[in-house]
DNA sequence: AGAAACACTCTCGCTCAGCGAGATACTAGA
DNA sequence: TCTAGTATCTCGCTGAGCGAGAGTGTTTCT
């Protein structure tokens, strides 16, 4: 094994592309789980704001059960969650007045902020070294990021 | 909003970017949580066998001690972990004879066919669009992903 | 309108992953 | 040999998430 040239050579370089998205994922894992720690959030918790922070952006209403069914956690899981948040002062339940047997989960200002000096300058420094990258070269990194993706919903679906 | 064209457009594509790399993290994410949950193993769990299948397949050996670093647990999750793959049948713990401290985690020809079951497909199936793909195309996704390796690791120490 | 069926959220009791502290087993240096 | 150091494991605890089921409010059917 190792590199040799050739018909495998594509293969080779794409068997490595494959390790590195991987190595990339991992990194990524690591630094949401270091943050996490940081605030004093658990890996979930994290996940549960990045989606209500997504939704608020989108201007989505989210309630208990929407949440916790994005996140695969039971109603029990879901409330205890929600409780977490909401003592952190990150979100707030408000009833909703059309239906009153739905809560809505509003964000509040702190999560925000919270979120943005945790993405805010990962995003920045990612679009920096992007400016290496001309536009050709960024719709190739388009399509091979559309294309991986592609790859990995077909195998959770199949 | 939108696509408008002039001096912000690359900051546009950029932006667009990661968050195509957000969605396949995600994506990347829930497929390994499925694939734990069919295979009664925790995301933790699956984290250790990846880790302990790329040791093995580099020739590394690995011990409790290495592998609680690698995945921030301390000794006694370590110890219940260890404990939760011998159980699986996954991995088997061998007393190193040199330095007989040590316990040496050995993988299991059933753990490495069952990361291959998981793995293999979807490598595979990876490598296989990437063939749309010419090697000046994956020399540029392979700057793409080290780019943001980079930055990652970089937001990790700073 | 009244009652039954339904939808949404929350409570209770439990299991188990991971933590802190410390015990145990072995090695290396004075 | 005695002491310091390293690797692993044990014990008791905290807390996330689960299953079951209890409210509470809404829709549908007669």
């Amino acid at each position: 094994m190792g590199t040799e040239q050739g018909s495998t050579g594509a293969v080779d370089s794409s068997m490595r592309l494959v390790h590195l998205l991987r190595a990339l994922t991992v990194e990524l894992d690591l630094l949401g789980g270091e943050f996490a720690n940081v605030n004093g959030l658990h890996p979930t918790d994290l996940r549960a704001l990045i989606h209500l922070l997504d939704a608020a952006r989108a201007g989505i209403e989210v309630t208990p059960g929407r949440l916790g069914e994005q996140l695969r956690l039971n109603s029990a899981g879901t409330t205890a969650l929600v409780d977490r948040l909401e003592r952190l002062g990150h979100i707030r339940r408000v009833r909703d007045t059309r239906d009153r047997r739905r809560v809505l989960l509003v964000v509040e200002e702190g999560a925000m902020e919270l979120g943005q000096s945790f993405f805010g300058p990962l995003i920045n420094g990612m679009v920096a070294v992007l400016g290496d990258f001309d536009a050709a070269e960024l719709a190739v990194a388009r399509r091979f990021l559309l294309a991986m993706t592609q790859v990995v919903t077909a195998a959770r679906e199949g």
